[in-house]
Parts: C-alpha cells; structure tokens; sequence
DNA sequence: GTCTATAGACGGATAGAC
DNA sequence: GTCTATCCGTCTATAGAC
C-alpha cells in the first residue's frame, strides 16, 4: 500500500501495523473501483462492501467522496521530475526514453490504479477540471519547458496525442495485442513516432 | 437535425414539419448533453429541461434513457463503407486519406455531437460494454480486413492508438494547438505517422 | 474504532388527467 | 401531445449510540 509512506493523517495516535489495517482496505478498495468505473459510478457503499466495513467509516476515515478520491490519486512518482531526467541527456533518444519511462511507471503495479482512476475519470468525468487541468496542466507546461523554443507548443501537442491514445488503448480500453505487447517492444514500435514530434521539422 | 433521414418511430402519423418539432428538440438536446457530461451525469430531467418541455414526454417520446442514448449516436456515415473508400486505391497513402477522412466526419457539425456522446461514454463508463465492443471491434475489424495479413492485428492496433489519441487531445479535452489545427495541417503532421503503422515493416 | 439510524436530495420510470 | 402527481430506488453525509 503506498499510504504508509506518505504519511498522511492516520488516527489521532494509530494502531501499530499488524493488526487489520482498516484504512488501508478501505483505500484499496477505493482504487480499485475508481479505477475500474470512474468517480462517478464509484458509489461510497460499494467501497465500504468491499473493504468489509460499514459506509460511514469511509467517511470517519477520509471525510467526503472528492477527499477519498484524491486520497487514492497518490503514486510513488514525481513526474515533473521524472520528465527531467528524459531530457537531461539531450533531445537525441528522448522519445523513447520518455514512452519507457512512462511506460515503467504504468506498469508498476501500486501505480497502475491510481493513474486508471485518474484517467478514467478526467476522460468520462468533465467535471474534474479541476485536477484534470492541474494535473495536465503541470505535465504539458513540464513536458514543453524541456522542449526547443518555437514550436514547442506544437510539438508537445503532438506528443499528448500518441502518448494518450497508446495509454487509453493499452490500459484503460485493453486493445488487443496492444495490451500484452511487452514494454520493449512498445518502445521499439511507437517511440519513433514520438522521437519525430520531438525533433523533426514541422513547419509547413 | 439528422433525426428526418432515418426514418424511424414518429408518432402514428406524425405532424408535418412546420410546427415545433418537439421530438428533434429533445434529441438535440440529448445529444448536446451526452457529448459534454457522458451518459450517467446526463439526467432526463436535464434533457427535457434544455428542450423546454416535461421529463415525462422525453420517456413518451424515447422510451428508457438507454433508448435516447442510442437514438442519440446515429451518425450520416457508416464506418465501413468510408473504410473501404479509403483502401480502395491500395495502402499507399491509405494513412494520409484514413485520417482524413476521419476528420472530415468529425468535422460534420451533425456527426460532432453524437461521435463525443459515444467517445466519452465510452471511456468513462465501462459499463457501456455492449455498444463499445460492438462497434469498436466492427471498426477493427473492418480495418484489420483492409490490411494485408501477418501483422494485420498489431498494425491496426497501432493505428488506434495514434487515432484515439488524437481523436481525444483535439475533440474531447481540447488540447492546444491540436484543437484548433486546419484539418490539413493535422493530416500533414500525423498522417505520415498512420502510414508508417500501416506499411513499414514490424517484425524484431 | 465501528455501526445504526436517518436526514435530505436526486433520478428513472409509470399512470393517468387534460 | 403534453403535463401533474407519484412511486421507488439510490446516493452522500451526519449525528450519535455502543
């Protein structure tokens, strides 16, 4: 569970881990029903059934459902960070560095969830334009920074669109063979693509 | 309003145009709805509101809301048959017209509508699972038939994620400066990228 | 810490009057 | 054709007992 390391606020003066970790249920459940149905068709009640405990402590634990939601965004990544180091090397390569590095937290199993319900979410949902374009906002802005001047808006529009298409059919949509093909071979097959948005010429 | 030439359910025998016609007023604004909120944050009570009339007629008119939602995706195209059009000349520059086709289509100010009702619904809510897998995998397939055998699968499994991806960035969350792209631009820019899936070769 | 009870809203769908 | 009235279900959230 990725609570324990971020440290949130457990109960006043909380059980030592060992017994039942209630919360942390309650959490994993959440994750999984936001990331399978979106926050919307996520009802309360069918969190709790799931952990095995009663609505209201759903609530006692995380307050409203827009809480327990953000609460089950958390992953182990900085991706501000993590853009950085694609291009720390320079622009050569940096295509497929980027889909390997996107890919490899995707398929980290404790990020895979929470990044689901994310994109499920801001995709079905509308309404949470608020993290949606926080969120967004944040990559798109590191991601163009990291990029040559001129048409660096462009390009990484480019990029947003065969990075969010292969996210959506892999994970979310599960397209055949995309889903199982392995990382390597993902790289090989679309980081060139990627490459090209990077750095070749795009003006008319 | 595309609900004229269809044909389908009038009332017994119908008003002439002329007056309000109530029916289409509802259906637009079903359609408005279902593109902007998705299929479950969409409410008839909403939907009849827009079209200034009583939730009871919108069921008078269309039965359960699955009913309206489906009445509310017919598009002017049938998918197949503009598939076929643009293999027709053979695989080269097939990239080029596929994604220009699509984008004409999208284009449509009629077909605009229904197409994000159908998109969206489809990746918030998975429960959609019927029309999705239907019409998805007829699209598939339809275009996996187009290809030349082998790599057939994976090609077109390719192209989806760059098809989707766009289809996505520009129409449903609006990225710039896809969004506001000249339809030639855009083909010009990832045009070559669907060819490229479509014909260069895959294998290890 | 965990649950019972309940308030308060909202939404889909139907019956039937006009 | 259009609306009023209403039933029934589901959901979030809270107060408070154990």
């Amino acid at each position: 569970m990725t609570a324990r390391p971020t440290g949130r606020q457990q109960g006043p003066r909380g059980r030592r881990p060992g017994g039942p970790d209630t919360r942390g249920q309650i959490l994993e459940a959440a994750r999984e029903s936001f990331a399978d149905k979106g926050f919307r068709a996520t009802t309360i009640r069918a969190v709790a059934g799931a952990a095995g405990v009663d609505a209201a402590l759903v609530h006692h634990y995380f307050g409203t459902k827009d809480d327990l939601f953000v609460a089950s965004l958390e992953i182990s990544v900085d991706p501000r960070q993590a853009l950085a180091l694609v291009f720390a090397p320079g622009l050569d390569g940096a295509g497929e560095r980027l889909l390997g590095t996107v890919l490899s937290v995707w398929d980290e199993p404790e990020n895979r969830r929470p990044l689901l319900a994310f994109l499920r979410s801001s995709l079905g949902d509308p309404e949470s334009t608020l993290l949606q374009d926080a969120f967004i906002r944040v990559i798109f802005k590191s991601l163009r920074g990291q990029l040559p001047d001129g048409d660096a808006e462009l390009r990484a529009g480019l990029v947003a669109t065969q990075m969010l298409g292969l996210l959506v059919a892999r994970y979310l949509l599960a397209v055949e063979p995309v889903a199982s093909l392995p990382r390597e071979q993902v790289v090989a097959l679309i980081g060139p693509t990627l490459q090209r948005y990077l750095s070749d010429p795009v003006a008319p």
